[in-house]
DNA sequence: TTTTTGGTTAAGTATTTACTTGACAATTGG
DNA sequence: CCAATTGTCAAGTAAATACTTAACCAAAAA
């Protein structure tokens, strides 16, 4: 990934968090309540170290948080992430719906 | 992308779609309006080769949709693949938002 | 104290993915 | 008719990214 406007970088990390399975599953995982890195890890089939290296990569988009007491790390959702996907999202297709352009749709055929 | 359950599938091809800025840059413009592909290729430092391939992933996704009159293809937004977006991601914050988990937090601290 | 559990880090491999090039087809304008 | 515009397709390249292995550390259990 290039370098973008800084107000794009938050966006960028989000959505690239959210483009791999994997790690939609292990949010779906997480969004169902705090689980430890291990326990996120049993139900997919790859290691240890590739679950962390997925964890890295949505604490820093920042959809997901973890703390680490003893030995074991927990992860939890973090909301204001997904509310920035929503509003991206409804902000591109309530652009569309406001045009007029569906008019000119309509005439066309 | 491996193979998944086949209610998974369209999620999964949507924000593997939205997982790439240029495809992002691409929706944020036809957002605005039809465009032409050639028009829609003109602010990209890429070719138009790329744009077309781009294109492509982001009609299998259903984000889009687009037709072809005489010798240019013009491009919408498909609103419905948007919802999809917005569903997923509300399920799982809400998901998350009505556990009681939170009261475990207050209570740790 | 020894072992097991839970996690971290670095380095390398292999697959995906974005992108280019080049050759081509069809519509439109001069 | 000739040329420019608009797009399509196939094949290859280069870069990004997911994943593994292996060595390691700290906390908890036996």
């Amino acid at each position: 990934m290039p370098d973008a406007r800084p107000d794009t970088v938050l966006v960028d990390r989000i959505f690239h968090a959210l483009g791999d399975r994997t790690r939609r599953e292990m949010i779906e995982r997480i969004s169902h309540g705090p689980v430890s890195v291990s326990q996120l890890a049993k139900p997919l089939e790859i290691t240890l170290a590739a679950v962390v290296q997925h964890l890295q990569i949505l604490e820093e988009s920042g959809l997901v948080r973890s703390e680490k007491v003893g030995r074991v790390r927990t992860c939890r959702i973090e909301p204001a992430g997904f509310a920035a996907v929503e509003e991206w999202v409804s902000e591109r297709r309530s652009l569309w719906e406001s045009r007029l352009d569906r008019l000119g749709d309509l005439l066309a055929e």
